[in-house]
This record gives structure tokens, C-alpha cells and sequence, in this order.
DNA sequence: TGCATTTTCAT
DNA sequence: TGAAAATGC
């Protein structure tokens, strides 16, 4: 590429698609050639710790699938290996840039990476716009009439519906305007492996997902049927657009579905206003409690060992698949933040590195639900009963069955680590002392 | 989207 | 006597 011609440059992050793209689409409707850039980040793949990240996987096939299409328009992706930071100060180099164009993205690192390449960009005269994509509202979109932060949820949900028009649900039309992409050869993307992973060999979900929105209400509590679309993934790596997705829910009526896309964009906002809450509680007060911590009881949990069948088929469906059913979420999380006395954080982190649909603001707001120190949190004596869970949404035993098998044969399955009567007592006494002090 | 225990009330 | 409602943690 001639050093002389002037380049606008694409950003790919989490939003790892063409089509209704908010910030392509500006890009492209910007007065230079495009490139498309896609970087991955030292800072962050050095940190994961399983060598077949299934993540990792799904993000390499996401840009190889978009360095296809956007070669079929004679274009190219650009993909580097380094550091953010460092990626940008090569790339400055190697090109004459006017301005750089990326999607908003929200998470602690994220924002603080951005405010340091916007301003080394900045120092070299080059421009960085950024454009709210993976949300309907983002952050100060949806506040209260003083202009403060909603911390509970249902106040700001009936907020969102209000502000909710037709026009925040339309897609950017980048098919249009594609033909402003720069011609560029780029080099191959770099392998896997001399990023230092591995293929996985996990099946991703796909991306259909209209009839996963016309059931759910009815069946997202039973983790034996498929009546979740898995689609968290897509959400979090930006495969399909969010504005797609609530314009299909919202044409099928369907609250119960529409409620969880509120829950996500709630927990992006609080984590926004108070990205102390990643590791501290939301109400302060609940970082005063004496956490047992017991190494070897948390080993048993992480891997599906705690003589409690609905704990332990959450957890085994979670290694194995790196997903697992929001009602055994909350049932997992509540024993070991209550049960077991574990410090949420520590079930966060395992979350963290397991879930393919991780994503901190989620993860973070259900932990703290579930431990009772978060926004809207379930008060401290709401302890989840295991078995009772258990005989509630899976009374067929069919979830159980699949994920631990050997509960069919009484003799092979291991007693409970810890008897639930004594341990609600035992959590009970633990918040009390903490909470009133 | 809590659970265990007590109270109320219809039979 | 047992289901449903109320209550407290």
C-alpha cells in the first residue's frame, strides 16, 4: 500500500460483523478508503490460562469468515498480534491515516485501552471516532429525571421501554457502501498456534434464533429442554447484531425474552457508573464477611463434586460445554457464596474462564444477585435449597441424568460436602454478623 | 427468581 | 387434617 494515500481505518473488536455495523457504517460513509483491522490482544490472550480457549477459536473462524467476505469486495482485513498499544504504534507507521473508526466498548481494560491509543493517535494528528454498536442505550441513555444512574432494575427497565422508538432498532445498511473499502492485499492471518493456542474442538451455537424468542418464556426455566438459544456468544463477540435481535422480540411480543437483553444492558450501564463493582461488592458493607474459602471444597464445585446433583450437572455442563443454564447459574452461585461461604469473586473468575458467553458486566451483576451484595440483590436470607431447585425444574431428573449419570446408581454418587440445613444456619449467622456490625 | 415455620380457614 | 396464606430470617 502507497505510504501516500490517505486511509480511514476500521477497528474490529466485539463486533465481529458486517453487517449493521454502527461504526463500518460511518467509516465507510467517511470521505477516505477503508481498511478493516482486526488486533489480538496480547494483554489479553496472555492472561487466559487453557491453551484451547475455545473463545480464541471462535473469534479466529469470526475473522477468518469476515477477511473472506470483505476480500470478495476486493478488500482485505488487516490482522496484528501485539499489544494494543503496540499494534498501533506499528501501524502509524506503516500507514497515512486520517481517522480511525471503532464500536464503543465498555468493560474496564477496554476503556482504558481506548482513551490510550485515541490519545497517541490524537499526538499524530489522526482522528478517533467511536460509535455506540453491541447496545440499544448505553450508558447515559437511560438515567433517571436527575440525571443520576439507575441502580435497580425495574425502575430502569420501564425507563428503557419508554425511550425504546422504532429508530434505535434499525440496522446501518454498510452492504451499500462497501464499495469504499481500500483495495489491499493483506498477509495471512497469523496461525493459532503461533499465538500459542490451540484449535478447540467445541461446537459454537449457530446464530438462528427466532424460535428459541417465541418459546422462551415458557421453558427457560427448565435446563432439560433447549429452550436457550446460546445466543450470549454471538451477543459478546458481536456475530449478530443487537439491534436484529430485539427488533425480532420485540415483534414477537416477547417480554420475558426482551427483559433479558434489559438485564444485560443494565449491568453494562452500572458497570460503566461503578467499575469498582468488578471486584468489589456494590453494597459495601457485604465485603465485611468472613468467606471461609475453602481450597479443597472449591475444587469439588468447580468440578462438579459436591454430592448436590443439580450443582453438580451445572458445573459439569459448564467444562464441558463452557455453557450453562441460567437457572443453574444461580443455583450454582448461591451455593457456593452461600453454602459453602466462598467469596463470589472466586466463582466469578472460574465463570470467567469457562463461559464462552462471558461477559464482565453480566457475570459480575449475577454473582453479586446471587450473593446478595449486588444491585437488586436477592436479600442475604434468600438461600437457594439445591434439592428443592432440583425437584422444582427438573423433577424428571432428566438434566440430572445427562450431565451426572452415575446419580442413577445411589452407591456411586458421593454424599453432599456440606449438609444444606447447617450451612443455611451457618450462612445466615456469617451475613448477619457482617451486615450488622 | 427462597425457605421453613406458623397461622388461618374450609371441610 | 391439610391446603393456602402469612410471617420472619
Amino acid at each position: 500500500m502507497n505510504k501516500q494515500t490517505v486511509l480511514n481505518i476500521f477497528w474490529f473488536r466485539r463486533d465481529l460483523r458486517v453487517h449493521d455495523n454502527a461504526g463500518l457504517y460511518h467509516a465507510l460513509k467517511g470521505s477516505n478508503p477503508v481498511l478493516c483491522l482486526f488486533i489480538f490482544d496480547r494483554e489479553i490472550l496472555d492472561k487466559l490460562e487453557d491453551k484451547d480457549d475455545a473463545r480464541v477459536t471462535f473469534i479466529y473462524n469470526s475473522i477468518e469468515e469476515l477477511k473472506e467476505k470483505l476480500e470478495t469486495h476486493g478488500s482485505s482485513l488487516l490482522v496484528k498480534y501485539d499489544k494494543a498499544g503496540d499494534a498501533w504504534k506499528e501501524i502509524v507507521k506503516e500507514y497515512a491515516i486520517g481517522t480511525v473508526y471503532t464500536n464503543h466498548d465498555y468493560e474496564p481494560y477496554a476503556a482504558e485501552r481506548d482513551k490510550s491509543v485515541e490519545h497517541l493517535l490524537k499526538k499524530q494528528g489522526i482522528g478517533f471516532e467511536t460509535f455506540k454498536d453491541q447496545v440499544i442505550f448505553e450508558k447515559d441513555e437511560v438515567v433517571k429525571d436527575d440525571g443520576l444512574p439507575y441502580t435497580v432494575y425495574t425502575p430502569y427497565m420501564r425507563k428503557w421501554y419508554q425511550k425504546l422508538k422504532p429508530f434505535y432498532l434499525k440496522s446501518y445498511p454498510t452492504e451499500k457502501y462497501l464499495g469504499n473499502l481500500c483495495q489491499h492485499n493483506s498477509p495471512a492471518i497469523p496461525s493459532l498456534k503461533s499465538m500459542g493456542f490451540e484449535k478447540s474442538d467445541c461446537e459454537f451455537p449457530d446464530r438462528n434464533y427466532e424460535q428459541f424468542i417465541k418459546d422462551y418464556a415458557d421453558k427457560r426455566n427448565f435446563p432439560a429442554t433447549k429452550g436457550t438459544s446460546h445466543i450470549g456468544l454471538h451477543l459478546r463477540f458481536g456475530t449478530v447484531s443487537i439491534r436484529d435481535l430485539t427488533r425480532k422480540a420485540n415483534e414477537y411480543y416477547e417480554k420475558t425474552w426482551l427483559d433479558e437483553l434489559i438485564w444485560r444492558e443494565f449491568y453494562m450501564m452500572i458497570l460503566h457508573h461503578f467499575p469498582k463493582t468488578m471486584d468489589h461488592a456494590f453494597k459495601p458493607e457485604y465485603d465485611r464477611i468472613r468467606w471461609v474459602n475453602d481450597e479443597k471444597q472449591f475444587k469439588a464445585w468447580c468440578k462438579g463434586q459436591t454430592g448436590y446433583p443439580l450443582v453438580d450437572a451445572g458445573m459439569r455442563e459448564l467444562n464441558t460445554t463452557g455453557f450453562m443454564h441460567n437457572r443453574v447459574r444461580m443455583v450454582t452461585a448461591s451455593f457456593l457464596s452461600k453454602d459453602l461461604l466462598i467469596d463470589w469473586r472466586w466463582g466469578e473468575r472460574y465463570f470467567a474462564r469457562k463461559l464462552l458467553d462471558y461477559e464482565m458486566a453480566s457475570n459480575v451483576g449475577g454473582w453479586q444477585w446471587a450473593a446478595g451484595s449486588g444491585t437488586d440483590a436477592a436479600p442475604y436470607f434468600r438461600i437457594f435449597n439445591p434439592d428443592s431447585q432440583a425437584k422444582k425444574f427438573d423433577p424428571e431428573l432428566v438434566y440430572i441424568k445427562k450431565w451426572v449419570p452415575e446419580y442413577a446408581d445411589f452407591s456411586k454418587y458421593p454424599k453432599p460436602i456440606i449438609d444444606h440445613t447447617f450451612a443455611r444456619e451457618r450462612c445466615l449467622k456469617a451475613f448477619k454478623e457482617a451486615l450488622t456490625k
